[in-house]
DNA sequence: GCCGGCATTAAGGCTGCATTGACGGCAAAT
DNA sequence: ATTTGCCGTCAATGCAGCCTTAATGCCGGC
């Protein structure tokens, strides 16, 4: 889960930043709007949480910047509290959430899942190739019953192949997703995390779930030819 | 247990607040009532102590506003006033209890443990993981039978971790729930904090329940690796 | 069979998070 | 006024996880 934060205080920036992180999503963060719009343009984003009050360019312009190059991406406005005539207009404008600082960082987390839960393709919570068994609520990863564990890049990467079975990912697509902009230089960072991943979920089964398609990339399949 | 109290007379502000520290209770105070509708649209309380004559915000016009959005919190209004009309336009509004001043700080406490009783998930009095107990009436914590003293702080972030035991916390939502909103920043409290449970619950015993989970948080579980 | 390129894997340095002990401030108790 | 104990800060240390590098293996084309 790969998210924008386009908010200038720094205080309410790290609050937020270090949360999601806790709770495994790939943070970039923009200080101000025109970065942020700059950055929302260029990635490929799963969330956006903009602040309205933006030095450079208002989070206004920036949100209906984002609609205009008709993305789908849900967006959640973030503000001081202000009038109601407002929020309507941003609704308008493709906002898809709203919430008001000062706030809990329990409520931003309630709302974020509901946004991502209620997209295009509808989110399951569990997902299952097999007997291989990922609960994204508490983030478990379980084969045939037995626990595993795994570092938050070998979840993330995980929950991103399993979010579409059968499915080949590129290496590029896995890192837009999987890795934050922190990241750049092309590099086989993606072949050893796979490493690490099957040697947590493959290597101790019979069935192997992961598998490579050479030239292409990678997927997660129960089927071994196809 | 964090709980928002809006009063406005000092005395009694200072007097409940006391006593319900006493009782190991985050408590916030607002003094007047549009700020406790600020703190109680940004927070999440377990429990709303609220009286009616304020200034700014009536507190009837606090309590329809936090009932408006939806929130079950438990509130338990505070008042001089005694007429039996106004009571029961109050708990349609929503109330859950009532009081009038003055009163004995006692059957204040009465009340609210019963309020937080009856909430929507039936409420355990007493915690167990492994050999380890917490008993919510007396707030004493045991290990194999042998009793363990903890400061108010140590029992609230016990409390917290055991009330969902093996679910991750992580230290955002800790700090949210144990310490008060005169929190804020970002300093390794929660660390600190976690480091004195360890060596009053864990250091003593081979078997250890306090878990750290990396880039994420805290969980209390007896199953160690699995 | 040979060669080039891609995939696999092991090993190691680095960074930042987690751990821990010590310290000063504060409030309650004596 | 002094003491005691709790709270929150800070800084030193250690270590886990992240990313890189490079050696090796495998596959397909010629």
């Amino acid at each position: 889960m790969r998210c924008l934060l386009i908010e200038d205080e720094n205080k309410v920036a790290d609050f937020v930043a270090r949360g999601l992180r806790a709770e495994r999503f790939a943070v970039d963060v923009a200080r101000d709007g025109e970065s942020g719009w700059d950055m929302a343009s260029a990635n490929d984003y799963d969330l956006v949480i903009l602040d309205l009050m933006l030095p450079k360019l208002s989070g206004t312009e920036v949100l209906s910047r984002i609609r205009r190059k008709n993305t789908s991406v849900p967006i959640l406005i973030l503000t001081a509290r202000d009038a109601t005539a407002e929020k309507v207009r941003h609704f308008e404008a493709g906002a898809d959430d709203y919430l008001t600082k000062p706030f809990a960082f329990a409520e931003l987390l309630v709302r974020i899942k509901s946004l991502l839960r209620r997209g295009p393709v509808a989110r399951e919570n569990v997902l299952r190739v097999d007997g291989l068994e990922l609960d994204r609520l508490t983030q478990q990863v379980k084969r045939d019953g037995r626990r595993i564990e795994l570092t938050s890049k070998e979840y993330s990467l995980l929950e991103y192949l399993m979010s579409h079975p059968a499915r080949v990912f590129s290496r590029t697509m896995i890192i837009e997703h999987v890795w934050d902009q922190s990241f750049e230089g092309l590099t086989n960072i993606v072949d050893v995390y796979i490493r690490h991943l099957r040697a947590k979920v493959d290597d101790p089964f019979p069935q192997k779930l992961i598998r490579t398609v050479r030239g292409v990339g990678y997927c997660i399949t129960e089927e071994p030819g196809t």
